[in-house]
DNA sequence: GGTTATAATGTAACCGGTTACATGTTGGTT
DNA sequence: AACCAACATGTAACCGGTTACATTATAACC
């Protein structure tokens, strides 16, 4: 592959008049560019970034980590947050974070040896104290996703949980529900905190009690979302709506409840929360709360952008959720 | 942030000595490692990735070019590359083609920057010729993913979709179906032909006749679907099955057909193609052809890794698909 | 003691760019 | 003719690693 002085050579100009040409710069002649942009094409030059970044200490590549690869809701974020970099003319490089402590760090490490000019994380098993040392000691623009830490609240892109939880709920009471049992999230995690604390907001400025009995904690999965109902069955929890802190345990509710007999939403309505793809398949279609998770990636990309100097204006950096009603709720028929 | 020299510096000794630390040569007594380590760590060093591949000429990081970071097919490959990748110590930059060939371009210079020890593309609007080109042009490992290019047939990992077309038809036949309607994608992707000629090859060895009148080309889209049972009305083609070469298609179809009146499968049996998450949520359930998708991203990464020389061993580049069969087939009713 | 093999460490060139600074050229002013 | 501004180009140091080769220290053998 040529180098720049094999071009340099190949053209009759010096080294510089090439990076000159190569970089925009505007003190070259027409007719020496001229020459410089043939001998170029004709070897094929591409110049080599590691020898840039070298020399600028600068990689114009922001880093993102998340959690897994796959998964819809991963997918949207990072090609939003692609989009967004490359229209600056910058790139991004994304690795995954595999929801373990040792991997999401070994994941950090790996950025920053590529000298990343900026970190977009969505990482879930490092504490937030290990966070804050981080931004303090790198000195790069680091981005949270999906996450509210108090001390970094300029570097934060989060969802209202809260709200969420409490539109959710708020559209079971509307209706007429008074028995509504949360399947809730693994509340050692903040959305699952900040998703119950909504329900219980909207359940008490209801004027209604807050029942233990009808909360179950369980784990993000579907199959934890059948059980769940298996255990309010078992307290023998009276209840016509049932609220699950994800799609994935709302499905697995649904498949629960009908297999005790019992119709959706004729006899339980469901809401989910996340509006996955297969919310809109499921049947009935799935009522369900939408997180923006497009909007999460572009915004996190911009907030970067803005940090590092290469974007002017502001960023929103706490978003709305919404409802998305579809077919698994209804009024309560007794 | 620390460089070699610093910590050569700190600890008393030469660059040389640090290097060989860090990369664990042997060379080096137990009493000078210790103190290297320690200056290491005292001073926070971290190689320069840059550097090194600066120095080195390898970069120990593969690049990949998909067509959209979004979406469940490109997910599953893009995590079981990296794991493999990741399993060698080595890393996986992942960049988006867009669908276009500009962009592919676009990306695959991009990794070419970085000089990537290895490509993995799944690229579709690059032309077979371009790709040649480049498989000679650039002296790196270059690997085709679901894509067969006869002259690039060692670099091809590859699904057998003429099989996959076949294996759908003669499922329907199977069942004794007769009239067969084939819901085609794009006729200039290679995919869509080899799934038509499978579904061809099924009828003719079966005795009947290939109808064109019950072939449409569509999109790969959902809506394409829907409309393609509206043109295969039109003509008043008569059918009792349905093949359609992606699940978005087929669910379209479905949906068409319910908005007929008629009910899947007993009065039209549908068969998909893709085993799509969602596959698994419509009502009823989609029979499906799987790809082996997370064997796609391992297998296109082993091979890279083969040709790099950090593996041994040999890796299968064709793949055969397989039936899933779910609830949206079943014998003729009539 | 001299020779030699082996281990441990250092020196400096090199990878391929960028860029501060030096130098050369041109045309216009006084 | 002398001077200067503005433009065009070149030279060489530098970024932070790697590594071939040189050098020195240590032990072993005759």
């Amino acid at each position: 592959m040529a180098t720049i002085r094999q071009v340099s050579k190949h053209a009759n100009v010096s080294v510089a008049t090439v990076s000159r040409v190569v970089n925009g710069n505007k003190w070259v002649s027409d007719s020496t560019r001229e020459k410089v942009l043939q001998a170029m094409k004709e070897l094929g030059y591409k110049p080599n970034s590691f020898a840039k970044a070298l020399a600028t200490n600068r990689s114009d590549t922001l880093g993102m980590v998340v959690s897994d690869l796959a998964g819809p809701f991963f997918g949207e974020m990072m090609r939003a947050a692609e989009d967004t970099v490359r229209k600056q003319g910058k790139h991004l490089i994304i690795t995954s974070g595999h929801e373990s402590f040792d991997s999401e760090m070994d994941a950090i490490e790996f950025l920053m040896q590529r000298r990343v000019d900026a970190l977009l994380l969505h990482v879930e098993s490092i504490p937030d104290n290990d966070l804050i040392k981080m931004c303090d000691e790198y000195s790069i623009p680091i981005i949270l996703i999906n996450r509210r830490v108090p001390e970094l609240a300029d570097n934060c892109i989060s969802l209202d949980n809260d709200m969420g939880g409490y539109l959710a709920t708020q559209h079971l009471l509307d209706q007429g529900h008074t028995a509504i049992a949360c399947i809730a999230g693994p509340l050692f995690k903040a959305d699952a905190r900040a998703r119950l604390a909504g329900y219980r907001r909207a359940i008490e400025q209801a004027g209604l009690r807050y029942d233990e009995r009808l909360v179950i904690e369980s784990d993000y999965q579907e199959e934890g979302g059948t059980q769940s109902i298996e255990r309010l069955n078992r307290r023998k929890a009276d209840f016509t709506a049932v609220f699950a802190h994800n799609d994935h345990m709302a499905i697995g509710a649904m498949k629960a409840l009908k297999a005790d007999g019992k119709r959706v939403p004729d006899d339980v309505s469901v809401v989910g929360y996340d509006d996955m793809v297969m919310a809109r398949y499921t049947v009935p279609g799935l009522t369900t709360v939408n997180i923006p998770v497009a909007e999460f990636g572009r915004q996190a990309a911009d907030l970067a952008l803005l940090k590092l100097g290469d974007r002017e204006g502001s960023v929103t950096q706490k978003y709305q959720p919404e409802l998305v009603v579809r077919q698994s709720t209804t009024r309560p028929k007794r």
